[in-house]
DNA sequence: CAGATCATGTAATTTGTTACATGATTGT
DNA sequence: ACAATCATGTAACAAATTACATGATCTG
């Protein structure tokens, strides 16, 4: 089994709460967990014959009339013995990448409103996710009472929340920083 | 030019502030950027001979009597001017990944403690990169009325306080979320 | 004298992205 | 009629990680 591919796992998460088709997967992902780990049709058919030669998951086919054949995917006992023993393991270092820091580091290069008009833009992208982010928890505010599912659905949610917000602070204060230093050069 | 590899921007970055070796451009990456920009030798090396060829830096060799020999890479005005280019591009969408919520997101499928362990090694980690990150500051307040480039290095710790912050308050409350849960459950 | 640091690289593998390819059905 | 959705995939390419390979010098 592949050491590193955490793909594999969302998807066999994913088939964990249901049986799905690899369209279907798509989009559970597209609609929950794309925010932290999303995935494209080039991952997750080629993926799914993964899983499915390791005996992690069993296929159907549903031959349609009208619509197009549709290959349903379970998960068997050994795929969740194999998700569960994943999820165990400790979470590794993560390491993230940010474009606008890097582009930010080297900053000095450029004239300071570009710099600003960047740190804005991102201000407004995050905007819009933390908009989403309290639109889910809406959503999720009714089903909760329901099953644990839903708890740790919240608990990513949250960090979602916490996270945009923390952005956006960080750019209010960044924007101030720049406009400040821009003001003193042109004094002088 | 490729269009997508940025570490190749981050190199170019490092060279727009001096002549370095593939060598002193890795410990520049660690001592800054690594944090949200991290490359390896593996990287390194060959993206100095793509700049090379592109001539957006020159090489040198330095032959050492003692020490090994060292190939000093310079930027060229070309290279500046195509690091100038990349930087004014706009940001685009930029995904993360974490693990952590992957795992979490499935977290029904354990029992409640592992989950809270997890939640809480992902607070201790973070809580040595937000010391981490004041350490940097510390260094940092003294050489900032030198030049604009610590200005920009200031943004990038900035923004690193702000999200390992938001990890660590995110990990206290969902904790407590995970226990109350467990309290009620223990209960019935 | 052992381990860290200096110094350069290549090769294999894995992972992810993007483009290509096909075609029916459903909604506006 | 046109766009969106349903549904499956492959192939090419790009990027990143990891392991391998070598060897001197400096520090405790």
């Amino acid at each position: 089994m592949a050491k590193e591919n955490k793909t594999l796992y969302a998807i066999l998460g994913m088939l964990s709460h249901e049986e799905l088709t690899g369209y279907d997967i798509k989009k559970r992902i597209d609609n929950s967990i794309r925010f932290f780990w999303d995935a494209g049709f080039g991952q997750i058919y080629p993926n799914l014959k993964i899983l499915e030669k390791e005996g992690l998951v069993t296929k159907r086919v549903e031959t349609g009339e009208t619509r197009p054949n549709r290959i349903i995917y379970a998960i068997t006992e050994k795929g969740r013995e194999e998700l569960k023993k994943w999820l165990a393991t400790p979470v590794g270092e993560q390491h993230v990448r940010y474009e606008i820091l890097l582009k930010l580091f080297f900053g000095s290069l450029l004239p300071a409103e570009e710099n600003i008009k960047k740190i804005e833009e991102f201000r407004e992208t995050n905007r819009t996710y933390l908009e989403t982010m309290q639109g889910f928890k809406t959503c999720l505010s009714e089903a909760l009472k329901e099953s644990d599912d839903h708890l740790y659905y919240l608990l990513t949610i949250m960090l979602g929340e916490k996270i945009y917000k923390a952005h956006m602070e960080w750019a209010d204060e960044a924007v101030k920083l720049l406009q400040n230093e821009q003001a003193v050069n042109i004094k002088h």
